[in-house]
RNA sequence: UGGGGAGUCAUCCAAUGGCAGGAUAACCGGCUUUGAAUCGGUUUAUGGAGGUUCGAAUCCUCUCUCCCCAACCA
């Protein structure tokens, strides 16, 4: 159904398993039970839970219950069921950070022995206070240099529950002045005198997150640890906390965009408040995005991991398309749900014809033939008849293919009928229309010599059902309900519509595998509802409607209130620009004249003003522009190379030795007798294994096709093989010239020299063009 | 003393120095007893400016925009 996704996650994970580091993959996910899951939780889970699939592995799903205040069961147990319905193996059930509370404790007993943690009095607006800001260093806490022996005896007081709520926390000990917030001695522990779901009233002190959440990785032997963008800044202090617990494991975390869809609150906070506030009939109402509220509204499971294979992962911070969403959902349904017929907003079709008190039955198809799949169910036709308000049109607009006076029309799997007669009540709304009918035309032919306008559902009024019928639309009606000061402004005061409808008698006797969903024919996919539908009170949620573009062709441009752009947050609007690579170097110069002597000199030199800032900025670029120099290159060569051309540092392992020594062999030869890329690839080979320039270089010459007689064979099989490319290319495509390029490197192994591929295959592909 | 991230069709995701590709959306057409499905076709993108390279979305420099971090939340 779905290609094997990849992304930058999966290559990671490869990267991982062929290097060795891992023989296995362990992810996990971790909710904190607050709140019912919602699609976005879905991705996370489709993610981490996919993976273990894939990889043959193990994805936890874990409680993150470290803050009583917040927590219920109720959630824990409608996340492991969402979870599960999603087809998601649970293995031996949840696990609970709470469960790892001793060892936490543990392990912050064994911090503070070491000195690295210690407990603080500082309130917490002080504690914020002494925090410093983005821009400051923070100040020590007065406690910070307090003896272990005295940490470690208040300590055990906050476990003994000696100390009232926010009198003391036990921080790590990292660095006040760090330029991540999130190291400047983070609080590991907290006084909470609050019951806790699970472990009762025996913990007076909880962990933070930034605590509790890196020993559950590591205690559980997970090595993917996948978390949203947010967490980045965190991820720091994650990988100081597992690298100072003493715990053998060495999880990694790698965050990854949290998903934002359209016209969709996703923050937990908002939805509770929507249940709270009864402006949503519950967690589970189908407006919601919940997971149990789509399920109530008709999503399949199946839905919602193809729509998460679907837009992928990455880092991108984006909002997905709610149209994707819809796709998936019609697309999942469109194979499983069994047609039938209902008319949402009846009114009266008589047949004037058809003998009266007589009732014949149809059968029909659930399926329609494309869908390929069997079973039938009969349908009652007499002489009285419900159709679609929408589908009669007494004065039709052009482009009406349904119903009208002196038209011709088909009722699905049925007869045709034309309208002889409108009858209005004294609103003038039309209640009834009146029509005579083919008696010949029940199979598949049409009226003789009529045109046939267009095919209308129907249910015979003497055994249709009643049935309310709830249309749902988008909850908001900004694509961006967040962003604003109130997103209960936002709110789309039409979200619910209910229709007393008329369904055809099939459902109410269908078999139970099938009554589930329904396509009502020209509307869209319906799911009865599972929490107020009764027999003899059907109610059915509409979960989506069909593609329609008669609709979308009459509602011209919806005009929709452009989106403004939502001022960005105070904070980021007073943020002072931070310095730029170019001010660093330049502040170097100015301390060191070292420096601003070179930067004077390059300039005389010939080098540009640009170039010289740059190798100016640190002692080590002039160092090795100046070897070079000395090696007897020219300036500009030489400060090409060390801009453009030299992998960066970052770039290579840690071993790293700079080969200073074998600059001047390899620049020498780059222009003669090596390639740029080329050159790269020996430093980068002599980075790490060591060796001589020369010797590499040797190499390369003597394995190198370096005459065109050798190379045309290649060129020629190249060209033969992609004949319609050749094609292309000389019918104008210039920009194939790159892919014949890299088709010959790749058959040539990388040994053909670039110039003279170029040259080949430049005379090769005019040639022989100009020969035909 | 600030730091950490991200910029590719309208939207989401690819392209790991070598044909800018897929999905959704939109548009046109075929088929149709669902204005659905399906089939065929079309439109649309590398934030900007320089540089390196035979060749740059990808490497280098500068620049612009957006997101995250200063809860005893997660």
């Amino acid at each position: 159904m779905t290609t094997t996704p990849s992304d930058f996650i999966r290559d990671i994970i490869d990267a991982d398993l062929a290097s060795g580091k891992h023989s296995q993959v362990v992810t996990r996910f971790p909710p904190e039970p607050n709140g019912y899951m919602h699609i976005g939780h879905a991705k996370a889970v489709c993610l981490s839970f996919g993976l273990a699939l894939q990889y043959k592995g193990r994805c936890n799903l874990r409680f993150d219950d470290t803050n009583p205040a917040k927590e219920d069961q109720e959630y824990v147990d409608s996340i492991a069921a969402d979870i599960k319905w999603l087809g998601f193996d649970l293995g031996e059930g949840p696990l609970f950070a709470s469960d790892y509370f001793d060892t936490m404790y543990e392990i912050a007993e064994k911090l503070i022995g070491e000195g690295k943690a210690y407990v603080c009095d500082l309130s917490d607006e002080q504690t914020r206070e002494y925090r410093g800001s983005l821009q400051e260093a923070g100040k020590e806490s007065p406690r910070r240099n307090q003896s272990p022996a005295e940490n470690l005896d208040l300590f055990r007081k906050m476990r003994a529950g000696d100390f009232p709520d926010g009198s003391y926390v036990l921080r790590a000990k990292i660095d006040m002045a760090a330029s991540n917030m999130k190291m400047r001695d983070p609080l590991l522990y907290r006084i909470r005198h609050d019951h806790h779901d699970r472990t009762g009233d025996t913990w007076p002190i909880y962990p933070m997150y930034d605590f509790a959440h890196p020993l559950e990785d590591a205690l559980e032997g997970i090595t993917h640890s996948l978390c949203t963008l947010e967490f980045e800044n965190n991820r720091e202090l994650y990988n100081w906390i597992v690298a100072n617990s003493g715990l053998p494991g060495k999880p990694e975390q790698t965050e990854f965009a949290r998903l934002a869809l359209g016209y969709t609150i996703m923050s937990k906070r908002k939805l509770l408040q929507l249940v709270e506030q009864n402006l949503v009939s519950g967690w589970d109402d189908p407006r919601m995005p919940t997971i149990a509220g789509m399920r109530r509204r008709g999503y399949r499971a199946e839905a919602i991991v193809r729509f998460c294979d679907l837009i992928g992962v990455s880092k991108n911070n984006s909002t997905v398309d709610i149209g994707k969403l819809e796709y998936a959902v019609r697309d999942d349904l469109n194979s499983v749900a069994p047609r039938v017929m209902a008319v949402l907003e009846p009114i009266k079709l008589t047949i004037t014809g058809y003998p009266e008190g007589k009732s014949e039955s149809i059968s029909a198809p659930y399926f329609p033939p494309d869908i390929g799949k069997p079973g039938e169910r009969d349908l009652s036709f007499s002489n009285n008849l419900y159709i679609e308000a929408s589908d009669f049109a007494e004065t039709p607009t052009k482009g009406f293919r349904r119903l009208a006076p002196g038209r011709w029309i088909r009722l699905r799997h049925a007869y045709c009928v034309r309208c002889d007669e409108v009858i209005k009540d004294e609103a003038g709304k039309v209640v009834e229309v009146r029509c005579s009918y083919d008696p010949n035309s029940l199979g598949e032919n049409g009226p003789a010599g009529e045109k046939v306008w267009g095919v209308i559902h129907w249910v015979d009024s003497k055994t249709s059902l009643a049935a309310e019928v709830r249309i749902y639309d988008r909850l908001f009606k900004s694509e961006r309900p967040g962003a604003g000061d109130d997103f209960l402004d936002h709110l789309n005061p039409d979200s619910l519509s209910r229709y007393s409808a008329q369904v055809e008698a099939s459902i109410g006797t269908a078999e139970a595998d099938t009554k589930i969903r329904y396509q009502f024919e020209r509307q869209g996919y319906f799911i009865e509802d599972n929490v107020d539908s009764k027999p003899g009170a059907l109610v059915f949620n509409r979960t989506i409607g069909l593609r329609d573009s008669w609709v979308k062709s009459k509602t011209v441009t919806t005009s929709e209130a452009p989106e403004i752009k939502t001022a960005q947050s105070s904070r980021a609007a007073t943020r002072p620009k931070s310095r730029t690579k170019a001010d660093i170097r330049q502040s170097a110069r100015k301390h060191d004249s070292a420096l601003s002597e070179r930067f004077a000199r390059y300039q005389s030199e010939g080098l540009s003003e640009g170039d010289s800032d740059l190798l100016s900025g640190a002692s080590e670029w002039g160092d090795r522009l100046e070897a070079l120099v000395a090696a007897g290159l020219s300036f500009s060569d030489a400060a090409k190379w060390l801009i453009n051309e030299q992998p960066r540092e970052d770039d290579l392992p840690i071993e790293f030795a700079s080969p200073v020594s074998e600059f001047p062999a390899l620049l020498a030869a780059l222009e003669s007798r090596i390639s740029s890329s080329k050159a790269r690839k020996i430093w980068k080979e002599l980075a790490q294994k060591k060796g001589s320039a020369e010797a590499l270089i040797k190499a390369i010459e003597a394995d190198r096709i370096d005459d065109g007689d050798s190379l045309a064979p290649i060129v020629a099989k190249i060209m033969s093989d992609n004949s319609d490319k050749v094609t292309t290319y000389r019918g104008g495509k210039e920009a194939l010239f790159g892919f014949f390029v890299g088709q010959v490197m790749r058959a040539a192994k990388g040994k053909a020299s670039a110039k003279l591929v170029k040259d080949v295959l430049l005379r090769m592909l005019n040639e022989k063009g100009d020969a035909q």
